[in-house]
DNA sequence: AAAATTATTTAGGATAGACTAAATAATTGT
DNA sequence: ACAATTATTTAGTCTATCCTAAATAATTTT
């Protein structure tokens, strides 16, 4: 039962459950971009994931790769290592968001399952990571994700911020300097759809922000 | 100035440092042994680093390895994430001592400078892991450890335990059953050169226990 | 429906780090 | 001093994971 994966399977599975949560399979282009590593050797990759028993990936040759379930699983198990350690980071030494994805893109594939429960424990099973990305339970269900885009927002509804899909230094530092953090509640004054552009009110701030579609398609919002 | 030193190579020098602290070089046996790799592998390791520019190790055939300064740095970098990690998983994580060592075993190669520094700080930089092991400063300066092996103690001494050579869990159990922890304070009884067992009064506990070499060689003590 | 372009796979090679078996050097016992 | 034993090194393989270049398949453009 505890096969070992190594630190590259652990990686391409990882990235593919990532790739395929729209339904689609994923190319090898778009993995081995992602993975930085050339088409050639992501193939050689995939066909050996194909061929293992019991097999990780579903594969048919130019259709792209998914998850069985035995990969999806070994899948969450790695995301949740990542989005855990985050939280922990961020929580017990003062990390800050923006500072926490390369710490926990090496640590998550050498914690222990003890170290891993542990750490939930210490935080009460946090259900998000620092960046509102859901953690899989220790039983490996994804919780639901019912967040949308901020770009999707209509006119002068209200929403809280619930996630933001971007590992960007600068990025996350931009936000957290408008106060769209995780949490703030936030409502639209104006929406163009045209040139993609809106205004926005962030509660307890002054003045409104003008946001483009490289922050209001990374920003995700829930209403409530 | 940041030329990676590979998971393999951080352990050889780690153990490199621990067999040569006697004075002694560190032969290729008792490096396999430690290491848990063929003799042959050892060898082969030991060339490369020997030949790498700049040197990390000494080695004459058949005489055995000694560290270069490079060396002895990067092998107290390693022992200072080992340590480092033992302790804040024991501080913040309720661990017990004999539980530790394994995962440190692993996140130390993998915990980045900047990690190493939040823990070490929230501890307020601790001298000692777990296991009274001496921890090396930021700039990497083994703080001196003064501790004698508690069967070289006299009659009627009192001393003060200050380390526990072993990673062996059930030994560590066992210890700590008996009281003999790190700060444990106590006095020799009786002691018996001969066969090598000791009668000792632990501060604190009703009865004396007898202890045999097995222990009285790996646990440590100061006098003060 | 060709042609051009893009995506993917195959083939061959490199590197790191391990292994085993055989050769050689060093040490120990007589 | 010689033989036996033990320690170490050399030589040849193996696995994992990556690479580049060339071949092929799929898709898009004209
Ligand atoms: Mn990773
Ligand atoms: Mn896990
Ligand atoms: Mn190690
Ligand atoms: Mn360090």
């Amino acid at each position: 039962m505890t096969e070992h994966l190594t630190n590259s399977i652990q990686d391409y599975l990882k990235h593919i459950y990532e790739l395929t949560e729209d339904g689609q399979p994923a190319t090898t282009t778009a993995l081995a971009t992602r993975l930085g590593i050339a088409p050639a050797s992501v193939t050689g990759m995939i066909q050996k994931l194909a061929s293992s028993e019991p097999a990780l990936v579903s594969y048919r040759k130019h259709q792209g790769v998914t998850l069985t379930d035995k990969g999806r699983r070994a899948a969450l198990e790695v995301i949740r290592h990542h989005r855990l350690i985050e939280a922990w980071l961020v929580q017990t030494l003062g990390y800050s968001w923006d500072e926490v994805h390369n710490e926990a893109e090496k640590l998550e594939h050498v914690i222990s399952e003890e170290l891993e429960a542990r750490i939930a424990a210490a935080m009460g099973n946090p259900l998000r990571d620092p960046h509102g990305d859901p953690i899989p339970s220790a039983d490996l269900v994804m919780p639901e994700d019912k967040s949308m885009a901020l770009s999707g927002l209509a006119l002068k509804q209200e929403a809280m911020v619930s996630k933001v899909e971007s590992q960007d230094t600068d990025l996350l530092k931009h936000l957290e300097s408008l106060g769209l953090v995780i949490g703030a509640r936030v409502k639209t004054l104006e929406v163009s759809r045209y040139d993609q552009v809106m205004r926005l009110q962030v509660r307890g701030r002054n003045e409104p922000v003008v946001l483009g579609p490289a922050i209001t398609n990374r920003v995700f919002v829930e209403i409530k």
